[in-house]
DNA sequence: CAGAATCCACCAGGATACTG
DNA sequence: CAGTATCCTGGTGGATTCTG
């Protein structure tokens, strides 16, 4: 098994939470499981920029930090959901904040994020999140 | 210059600002800026955890993305002041809201980061930001 | 004191192929 | 459909040294 071998640092709360939020699609998959999507199938063709394999690593680390749930049935083809633990519930407010603030921001963001020299080109429609409307999250 | 070769993913607005506080010391340092400690030599002192360079890099690329002013004085030795600026600020009670989460849950947080076998060992005292009181804040 | 230049270890995440 | 194993690339951030 690989282990780390640089150590962390977390003593302050701001470093605890990036630590569970650290992951390039983790906030992109709370979101979609709060909103109902919870079948990996459906997460995956959500956000198309994703493959299979990243996802799977992380919503493993998602469900061992405790920020999900997975159920499976033991069927063939196999059937899993995932659904948010309580704890999981409660960085809903963090993510919603995220996403409005980047949504409030778009214009600006986007224009300072491509003068960075950095970047050669965006990619656009790596995530279809802001097409499922708030309204019709469900309830856990 | 270096340029990047993996374009970004960013349509939807949690990725927009994930990009923004992409980095290992970036919402801490828009923190420590909003306390107050505004000269790198503190908010070196601030972040022990982090070395002068990455501080300095990063520091750069949130003045790039915007999110905070660099005040130059041409002395010797120089001195320079951070400051954040109006979206910086608006990103404030989102760091609140992370760091306040965090510490939150930390006992709990602290048990499945340490369960996760990947973690060889955890480094405390990297950051000491809890012990500034938020009260100290100081207005724009 | 502030920061640029180098060098590099580490590891996150993408591609692909395979199993049940 | 879901998940794992293997391999590989690129880029973040740490160490160190040097300048003004």
């Amino acid at each position: 098994m690989y282990k780390r071998k640089i150590p962390l640092t977390m003593d302050c709360g701001l470093h605890l939470t990036k630590e569970v939020l650290n992951g390039k699609w983790k906030p992109a998959l709370l979101n979609a499981i709060a909103l109902g999507v919870r079948r990996p199938s459906e997460i995956l063709r959500l956000l198309p920029g994703a493959t299979r394999r990243v996802l799977s690593v992380q919503l493993k680390e998602l469900e061992e930090h405790g920020m999900i749930e997975k159920k499976t049935y033991p069927q063939l083809p196999p059937k899993v959901e995932y659904s948010l633990t309580e704890i999981g519930w409660s960085l809903m407010p963090i993510i919603d904040a995220l996403n409005q603030w980047g949504d409030t921001h778009r214009t600006f963001l986007e224009t300072v994020i491509r003068q960075d020299p950095k970047v050669v080109h965006i990619t656009k429609s790596a995530c279809q999140l802001q097409h499922l409307s708030v309204g019709e999250q469900q309830v856990g």
